[in-house]
DNA sequence: TCTCTGTACGCAATCGATTTCAAAGATTAC
DNA sequence: GTAATCTTTGAAATCGATTGCGTACAGAGA
């Protein structure tokens, strides 16, 4: 019999009380018998009562509920990210509604629309890599819906964001080979609508110049799709016209210096002797590769728990929006492993 | 001002209508002049009319949403599973709320309550390492509420599952490192808690009996864990308590494999040639390690989506629950590479 | 003029829980 | 003995949308 559950109204009846006394009674209000608490306790339990959190959340107009939107759930960093979302939400009571775009503009629209329906308290948004105007987030902003940026700011001004030093992370990286001896670097860039991209390329940049090498445009790469064949196949085409052979690669995500680190083996170049090779995310599987690939790490789980946490704090009304600090950068970590350490 | 969404009222008062004249209207209800429609949405949309899907799930008691309890985000195949879920439940208009139980009992328990609470419409279900118990499950089965199981099947009499072929995956991938010649093979198995575990176990056993081999129980190591250093540890203890020296590995997951990899590596053991490895799971970076990893690879995205499928149809009634088929088992693809071929 | 048939819309109940206001009954104070 | 106070409980409105039923009005037919 799934005739449902049972309701407070069910409760009422068998104990001839009223509605209003048993909503009381479950919650210890003052101004009820204990005698009669009791008894609405014990009946409660017998009938294995639940609240109805959507008829609280419609009273209250709040449901306890964020949703989230992210590019792609299998993703190494990502996934983090939702872990540590769904971490700090269940220990402050939220649900945690999962939404992925798959990098799709109309789907993170179509998301953000069918939350909004269903009364989410506030979002947390990596938008995706089609996602170039941002009107469908500003306009819920400007109702003063809370939105959480992650990972990926937006050109929104007074956006609240939470992200990688990716700008510092890069610099790192590429001083790391620099001081490894590799002369010829080259830089494997993202996708250029994304600001992460533009700021590790910029610490590539720097990082070179401060030490007074000069940036050669024909050095960085873009690669739009991040995947390892894509890596490996304009890394193979790099050797074959590049005039000077590059001696180091950065790249701007992991699976892409394997695709580098596949290249360079191809044509029996030596990591790190040769070559140097250093990723950005360092996903789990850095640590199994042979040589083990150097990367920058992403506190990915914090990010995750630090935007939950502001986003909540947003809701609760314990942080205020007008004056607060506007964006969280947390700190990459360079992890030096032999893909990249000749001394 | 964050005063809210506009509502159905708010319409009405403005066009001097009653409520359900607007929700007619808005629904294209017949009884309505064309020109009261016309209007009527015309209006919605100036106000950013968006209908509340709170108060439609307590009207109707269906929330149009499914939950996910799930051990780990942060694990490839769950996340891939993840994925398929979302994707079908997207496209077919429900909702996703996700909960993750670190395979944790009371955490798995309190999700389970608190999505009940959230009159979600369905659930499902992997269920945590330390569950030996089914009674939270079954209490809410017996009241007709749906849950479809996946990857990890309990043992409850008539329970929906979806699961791999984990016994055949394994007696293949067995099958496999004995016709190229490996002679001993060692089994790295997983926690006995789960059905998973205990069937890939007995898919190792039988391939080996079909060849005449006996079992030999000194040659089955359990890896609860299933980390890396606790395969790498184990394999090497082995290396110096076995008598004869194992020259393959099957192990129940892939970090598992990469840890015997690392183990024979670091004793100076040619793979494939003295040593073959075979993982379970195929995991993204199968494919990028030297030599790469042969594993079983499992349809984690089609289970996920198949699941969510079977759910949303009992949901919906396109299915019985009492007539349909229980189990649905998944057709696993060995995925032969580097590491377990000598020929 | 009266009845009949549509058309176009409103009233009110409903979903489950909360909460304001009020009231019945018991007890105390003077 | 009566008013005042306290204890314990109930009635009804509310959140937003839906829906069965009722009704006002217009035009048609007799």
């Amino acid at each position: 019999m799934k005739l449902g559950q049972a309701t407070i109204k069910d409760i009422a009846r068998e104990l001839n009380l009223s509605a209003s006394t048993i909503s009381r009674a479950l919650k210890d209000y003052p101004g009820i018998s204990d005698e009669t608490k009791r008894r609405v306790k014990e009946v409660a339990k017998n009938m294995n009562y639940r609240p109805n959190a959507i008829a609280l959340s419609l009273r209250k107009s709040r449901s306890f509920t964020i949703g989230v939107i992210i590019p792609e759930v299998v993703h190494f960093f990502f996934s983090t990210v939702i872990s540590g979302i769904e971490d700090i939400a269940q220990s402050r009571g939220y649900n945690v509604i999962l939404s992925q775009s798959n990098e799709k503009l109309d789907r993170e629209i179509s998301s953000i629309e069918t939350m909004l329906s269903n009364q989410i308290d506030g979002v947390l948004v990596s938008y995706s890599k089609e996602t170039e105007s941002f009107d469908h987030f500003t306009r819920v902003l400007d109702q003063g819906f809370p939105i959480v940026f992650f990972d990926r700011a937006p050109a929104i001004p007074n956006a609240i964001n939470v992200m990688v030093a990716d700008y510092q992370g890069a610099y790192d990286a590429t001083i790391h080979l620099i001081s490894q001896g590799y002369k010829n670097i080259v830089h494997l860039s993202g996708p250029k609508a994304l600001k992460i991209s533009i700021d590790r390329e910029q610490g590539y940049r720097d990082a070179l110049e401060k030490n007074g090498i000069s940036v050669n445009p024909a050095n960085i790469i873009e690669c739009p799709l991040g995947t390892l064949e894509e890596g490996q196949r304009l890394v193979s085409e790099l050797f074959n016209s590049l005039p000077e052979r590059p001696d180091a690669f950065f790249s701007c995500n992991d699976i892409g210096a394997v695709g580098a680190m596949k290249a360079c083996r191809d044509i029996g170049l030596k990591i790190p002797l040769e070559v140097g090779i250093v990723g950005f995310s360092d996903w789990q599987f850095c640590a199994m590769l042979d040589p083990q690939l150097s990367s920058v790490s992403q506190p990915g789980f914090m990010m995750g728990a630090r935007a939950t946490e502001i986003l909540i704090d947003i809701i609760e009304k314990k942080l205020d929006v007008e004056t607060m600090e506007r964006n969280l950068i947390l700190e990459t970590k360079l992890m030096e492993r032999d893909s990249s350490r000749r001394f």
